[in-house]
Parts: C-alpha cells; structure tokens; sequence
DNA sequence: ATATTTACTACGACAGCCGTAGTACGACAG
DNA sequence: CTGTCGTACTACGGCTGTCGTAGTAAATAT
C-alpha cells in the first residue's frame, strides 16, 4: 500500500494545521486525530512535526496560543487560534497549491507511456 | 505571482526527471530547459538540485549514466538513461501523487469558508 | 492498582534543496 | 583577438522541516 512519504507532505503541514483552525481554535491532540479521520488514516501526522510546526507558525506570526488552564476535568491543553496573517498564508498557500498541481501533472504519463 | 516553494516540490523532482528519461535518454542542461518549457516557465530547477537529484538517483539504481565523449560540435555530456527499477518507482510515486493530491484537497477551503 | 489515553517537551539526526563559486569549452560580436 | 554569452557541469557548506527516540505527567478506564 503506497504511503505519503514525509518528503512529499512537506510544506503542507501547514496548510492542513491552518485548515483546522480557520473556524474556531484547537490544540496538538485534537487536530492529530481530526488529521487521522478526515484522511480516513492516510496521513497520520508525526507528534513531533505538528508541535514544532505550531511552535514554527507561532513565530511566523500564523497563530497564537492560549492555555486553558482548568478544563471540567481533563489536563491542561495550549489552544492555538489563526491570525489574519495566517488567513492571508492559508489563502497564498492553497493558489500555490493549484500551480503546483498543475505543473506536476504534466509530469505524470498516461497509463499508454507507462508500458 | 505565487511562485512554488522548494518544500512544496520537494519529493517530486524525481519523478519529473524521470518522466522525462521514461522514452529516451538525456541530460542535466537539456531536462533543465524541457522541465522550464513544459511547466510554461512556472518551475525551473535549480542546477544544484538538479545535479544532485541525478547522484542520488543513480546511486539508487532509478538512472544509469554514460559518457558522449565526442559529440558531433559541443562538450562532452553525462547522459542519464532510466533503469527498470526506476521506472517502478516512477509508477509507484505517481500513485503516492494520487493518493496525496486527495488527501490535501480535503484541506483546502472552497470559497465560502474563506471568508 | 495498573494500563491506556491524553497532552505535551527536549534533543539530535537526516535528507533534499539552495546559494555561492568556480571550471571549461565553443561560438560569435566588435 | 578579446570579451561575453551559452553550454555543461562540480564542489562545498548551510538551512529547514520532518522524524526517531525518549521522557513527563495528569486523567480515565479496567
């Protein structure tokens, strides 16, 4: 079974993250497993390259944090908001994404090349 | 102009390159301008990567290389001919590319919600 | 009482891309 | 006949994002 290799997810972590949080705020765990499920457990995301790329956007100035000190019952969890700057990067990334889809397919041969 | 970033690329310089040694032969100046003409000048490869694409590649045993000592008029080039194990691994990453491109679009916001 | 799930942090390694620089040959202009 | 441009590379080192390993600690399930 083909798997997404960390090569070629590479600089779209970030757009997945942001996705995440256009709506409303969320933290490491949550957004893990809404990774795990919206990709019907295609890509898992490593712990650690989704906490450093929190710590990453945070200073690029795509998201800010907050700690939920007491939550009825259960640990306290850094909740991570989108900025507007990181709308305006979401939004850049994803027109970014369409050229890069574009130009990669024309690098993919149809099955008749394929022989 | 969105330009594409090297971490969006990365991972699949490869199977550029190698699409285009799938019928014939070729080299480093030569894939350089074909990537720059087909992607209608939206990627151009730097010569680094390029160059070490090809290393990488051979040692991998995906392209064999052989010299054109004296050709008819011009510098001796370093041809790069694709393997049988490289054209697998072109299928399997054109399929990884598949799979990828499904799972990202699930993260890329229509309209309405980038409001 | 113990295992599992939740929710992280720290540290260091690695691979691929890129900037900079340099080599060298041929062709063509002035 | 000198200089610039195009061709065709090689060498070296830096950076960034991802990942493996490991550890901490509270809450919940068994």
């Amino acid at each position: 079974m083909a798997e997404i290799s960390s090569d070629v997810i590479r600089g779209y972590n970030d757009i997945i993250i942001l996705y995440l949080l256009l709506s409303n705020p969320s933290y490491g765990y949550e957004i893990s497993k809404q990774i795990r499920t919206m990709s019907e457990d295609k890509y898992i995301i490593k712990e650690t390259t989704l906490y450093s790329a929190f710590t990453r956007m945070e200073k690029n100035g795509f998201i800010e944090s907050f700690v939920d000190e007491d939550l009825a019952g259960g640990k306290k969890r850094t909740y991570y908001r989108i900025t507007e700057t990181g709308r305006e990067h979401y939004r850049a990334k994803c027109e970014e994404w369409t050229l890069t889809k574009e130009v990669i397919e024309k690098f993919i041969a149809d099955e008749g090349r394929l022989v």
